[in-house]
DNA sequence: AATATGTTCAACCGCCATGAC
DNA sequence: CGTCATGGCGGTTGAACATAT
């Protein structure tokens, strides 16, 4: 793949590299920036002594050799933060990587093409489609959090969470993601929590949640069976209901039982500096009615 | 062991916005 | 204003590698 062609500029004829970059040039590109700093790429491209374009040494330099560049799998904290951060936002991946510091717009790129498309594909379902954000709300979004709270030691590489049992239909979608073992429950309009092994009977959903008794709360395996609804109400701006607890992570977790889990709390001050919440009670409730009938 | 198929990710491409002239 | 150079962005490609048959 190391093919070469022509530069287009005509003030210089000079035979252009293309494909992976060699040791040496990387060497020479990090020595040169070392030295003059970044950009104004095509005039480093030139007196650099790279035979390369300015725009490929500035996706090396950006993709590849910068000194914070992050190496290794997304945290289950990092593919939240993306799953958020797309849903919020679509394919604005440059947006998106800067609430992700080392990781680059590529490499997020990349895991939502080979990771989360490739779920959809499976499902059959468009990825860009309300249907399948839902999906990944309801049941990507919550294995997620499961791991952040409680890391759990032998995953895979990746986002194998994801690839575990979301390929059935969506009905098993949603039964899969009631099950108790997820540990799921709604328990008041200012808390969600993970702990729990219950939700609450969606019916009663207009009353104040908080004053109900913990008897109300229905297994959550009395909800087998439901048939799959997609939500479609439902909003996603900030309102009296729609409490800063709400948004993800931070749920139930205070900042410090948060970081005594061991996480690091970068996905929390990600979501507080980004502001707008995606993921607000009443979309929840709206979800589960929907769900419910 | 050989081949087919699937996955990953670095790199490229085209388009567009911006600024200098 | 128009033109050009440049850099940034999102979409796509394809070689390398992994896994299945």
């Amino acid at each position: 793949m190391s093919g070469k062609r022509r530069s287009s500029n005509k003030h210089e004829d000079v035979e252009l590299r293309r494909g992976p970059w060699t040791l040496e040039e990387d060497t020479l590109l990090v020595h040169y920036i070392a030295f003059h700093g970044e950009g104004r790429w095509n005039l480093l491209a030139r007196c650099s002594g790279l035979k390369r374009t300015g725009k490929s040494c500035r996706l090396r330099w950006l993709n590849y050799l910068k000194p914070d560049i992050k190496r290794g799998n997304l945290s289950p904290e990092e593919q939240l933060l993306i799953l958020e951060l797309q849903s919020k936002w679509g394919n604005r991946w440059s947006r998106i990587a800067q609430y992700l510091p080392g990781r680059t717009d590529n490499e997020i790129k990349n895991y939502w093409r080979t990771q989360v498309q490739k779920q959809a594909r499976q499902l059959k379902i468009d990825a860009n489609s309300t249907v399948f954000r839902d999906a990944v709300r309801c049941y990507w979004t919550p294995r997620l959090l499961e791991q952040t709270i409680s890391p759990q030691p032998a995953q895979t590489p990746h986002a194998d969470t994801a690839a575990t049992a979301i390929d059935h239909p969506p009905r098993d979608l949603v039964q899969e993601l009631f099950r108790p073992s997820t540990h799921c429950r709604f328990e008041s309009r200012s808390s969600y929590e993970l702990s729990g092994a219950e939700v609450r009977n969606p019916s009663t959903s207009t009353a104040q949640v908080s004053d109900l008794p913990e008897s109300s709360w229905k297994p959550v395996d009395d909800l087998s069976g439901i048939e799959f609804s997609p939500f479609h109400g439902g909003s996603s701006d900030d309102n009296a209901h729609s409490l800063g607890a709400c948004r993800l992570p931070p749920l139930t977790a205070s900042a410090d039982s948060y970081a005594a889990s061991g996480c690091t709390t970068t996905y929390n001050n990600c979501m507080n500096s980004v502001g707008d919440s995606s993921w607000s009670m009443d979309e929840l409730y709206g979800m589960l009615n929907t769900w419910m009938g």
